[in-house]
DNA sequence: AGGAGAATTTACCCTACGGTAAGAAAGCTA
DNA sequence: TAGCTTTCTTACCGTAGGGTAAATTCTCCT
């Protein structure tokens, strides 16, 4: 099911969260402003171009800030994909389920990284992703047409996203190459150094379907490395 | 070895090419400009965008048309890359060959594509990369800052670009989801539906070492096909 | 056309990883 | 804290694909 708008940050914020988020969240979190994760995220763009007040405005305008909470799915793998979150807080991944039921990760998503269907977006295909939270997390929710049109209206956003685009380009390159030259086991430890925070996050079941192997051979790979 | 600038395009308009190619090319081939795959280019780049007449005189005085040979290497694992290519005829491959000695290919490249290390030009590191010529081929080099360089000159070309990311993004997508999914055997078939012209322009063990498979195994897949 | 080198096939056995299943541990929820 | 659920581990055996090597076929070069 797609995510309730009523879990929206700005419900939180007058007060009608429910009891679980009071444990999750301090309260330095609770004085922030409705738009406190967009802010941050607008600041990051900042160092990157020069952002007019009237492009700062669009993205307020287009942007709605959730929280969300451990297992809530965001995309549905089947159904129409409209939206593309930037993640602010907690950790995300998108998987495509295959005919034998097994779940494959395509990636996942921390703090300041972007996450939704590209595939679906891009070639306007139903979704081939589900995407869904691992942790209780807070994303900016953009519709991904709404976004995109950014370029046009404000074109100091294109070298921005030319750079977005190209670093994604180069990570799935070696993705790929890590893949087709890597053990399990070295991909696995690859995945630990260079995504410390993800493993903190999230399930091994979760990290064996990124890797290309089950939860069972990793296992078997966690119990060797302790072994030496 | 990097390819000699003796072999362009240009050397065999005044006739100092050699015989094999005589064989390859017909006599349409021999009659074109000197700058003839540079113009095939900007046709097709002008049916996307509206190219000023500027923009198109520095596409020239960036470029360079080169013509291959098979076995040819354009860019050497270890090396400095300073340059992105743009292929108007045959097929070329980048690979990575690792601490084993095995080969791993990243991507093919026919007609209409372009080819490089984008691992190295973004990250401004030694090439990861090999990229090697498997048949006789035409290919539009360009500095990739000089051509980088074109979307500040000439702004009309970064939706272009981003469209042409983005298709690239969702190809490695697609990629990477079916390398986790399918089977060897079915990434073969696939393979094979999706990109004809390059079964045809290759040898067995590049598909093998795209596929993540051995050499070997690819046989036995070919030979059990046969037997169905 | 003929011969050298390269690529492919096939056969042999090996190994990394998969599948099932059962037990242990860890997380939730009440 | 108790009890339920989910995840993780371990053991068993099965299988897809790997490694070596030899035989065969294909390619290219002269």
């Amino acid at each position: 099911m797609l995510i309730d708008p009523s879990n929206s940050h700005c419900q939180f914020i007058i007060g009608d969260s429910e009891p679980f988020f009071i444990r999750l969240y301090s309260l330095t979190v609770l004085l922030k402003s409705p738009h406190q994760e967009l802010e941050d995220l607008i600041k990051k763009i900042k160092t990157r171009l020069i952002l007019s007040p009237e492009a700062e405005e669009f993205l307020y305008s287009i942007s709605k800030e959730k929280t969300l909470r451990k297992g809530e799915v965001l995309i549905r793998q089947g159904q129409v994909v409209k939206n593309t979150f930037f993640v602010s807080a907690g950790c995300l991944r998108s998987y495509c389920t295959d005919k034998n039921g097994k779940e494959n990760t395509l990636l996942f998503a921390i703090k300041d990284w972007w996450i939704s269907d590209y595939i679906a977006i891009h070639t306007d295909e139903l979704a081939t992703l589900t995407v869904e939270c691992l942790t209780e997390s807070k994303v900016i929710e953009f519709n991904a047409k709404e976004l995109d049109g950014i370029h046009s209206l404000f074109p100091e956003f294109e070298p921005y996203q030319r750079h977005n685009l190209e670093r994604h380009v180069v990570s799935l390159h070696r993705r790929i190459l890590n893949q087709l030259q890597l053990s399990a086991a070295d991909r696995y430890d690859l995945f630990l150094k260079q995504y410390p925070e993800i493993e903190q996050n999230t399930r091994n079941f979760h990290i064996a379907s990124y890797l290309g192997i089950t939860q069972q051979s990793l296992s078997r790979i966690r119990a060797e490395k302790v072994r030496k």
